[in-house]
DNA sequence: TTCCAGGGGTAGA
DNA sequence: TCTACCCATGGA
């Protein structure tokens, strides 16, 4: 068992249970015992188990291994989940904003703030496009079999397997992609990012650290096959960046009853702006908000 | 049968 | 920049 700090305030379970990733393969959420898990190869070889729980000052975090893994092995554990949970991330200024706004004062005493994510980019934003234009219900399905059908199980658990890498969806035939897999027609999408990246032509994880501004990442993200306005404000929340707002359905009910009642057309563009003045937490501001009152 | 879901690509204006 | 149209999948 090894513990993990994060910065204060802290809580293991908003952030597990920001948003829907929890529910998605890898990672799974075990509601009785407030634990995360997630099936994770190291790259050092050994394909694992992290269960993570909340622990006093962070997250308590238990490795499960057929094999011995290394001090290196270790320190890789602590860098993803460091990454998938935000653990060093600040919240301060925008705890200070949600204490302005009654729709919002949950934030600081739930200590809200912020969105699971997975260890790579890659994984992000194929999970990205399966969330387009679908069911959440089928999102599931679609994640669910693409990790079971492409990458290597877990061999203390054979059913649980690891995010298929870039260079095992590279080889795949779209029509596996498309019948089995059965991901519509997200296939060519999902095959062209994984042999871009596989190839090396394209550097996804380099994005997650990157300086660029946020404008020109946007860009860069709405460049990749598959990728509209929404997925990119999708993924650059998921990159940190919360100043753009995911306009999705879901998103163009809630806002358009609570500020446009009776308004018939409300376009994409007026959707956003109600949130405009929350500047650079936008995002944030939009997730938390508490529609019902 | 038809509609639509946490949209995106493309063509054409 | 905006709109119309097409794109697959499966549940209601």
């Amino acid at each position: 068992m090894i513990l993990i700090p994060a910065r204060e305030p802290f809580s293991f379970v908003a952030a597990a249970r920001s948003h829907g990733w929890c529910r998605l393969a890898p990672f799974a959420w075990d509601d009785e015992h407030q634990e995360l898990t997630r099936i994770e190869q190291l790259e050092s070889g050994p394909v694992v188990r992290l269960r993570m729980a909340g622990a006093k000052g962070g997250v308590a975090v238990e490795v499960e291994s057929a094999v011995e893994f290394t001090e290196a092995g270790l320190a890789q554990v602590r860098e993803k989940v460091s990454w998938m949970l935000r653990l060093d991330e600040d919240f301060s200024e925008f705890h200070a904003l949600c204490r302005t706004e009654a729709a919002l004062a949950q934030v600081v005493e739930k200590k809200q703030g912020r969105l699971l994510r997975s260890p790579t980019l890659f994984e992000d934003v194929v999970k990205t496009i399966l969330t387009t234009n679908t069911t959440w219900s089928q999102t599931k399905g679609m994640v669910a079999r693409l990790v079971e059908m492409l990458s290597q199980p877990f061999s203390l658990d054979p059913a649980a397997h690891v995010f298929p890498t870039p260079a095992q969806i590279a080889p795949v035939d779209e029509e596996f992609l498309t019948q089995q897999v059965r991901l519509g027609y997200r296939s060519s999408y999902v095959l062209e990012l994984a042999r871009r990246v596989a190839s090396g032509e394209l550097d996804l994880e380099s994005w997650k650290h990157t300086d660029m501004e946020t404008d020109k990442l946007r860009r860069q993200l709405k460049a990749l096959k598959g990728v509209g306005d929404y997925a990119a404000a999708n993924l650059l929340m998921l990159l940190g960046r919360y100043d753009c707002l995911a306009v999705d359905s879901w998103a163009r009910k809630v806002i358009g009853q609570r500020f446009f009642p009776g308004k018939e057309r409300v376009s994409d563009r007026e959707i956003a702006a109600v949130f405009d003045r929350w500047g650079k937490w936008k995002f944030l501001a939009y997730w938390f908000y508490k529609w019902e009152t």
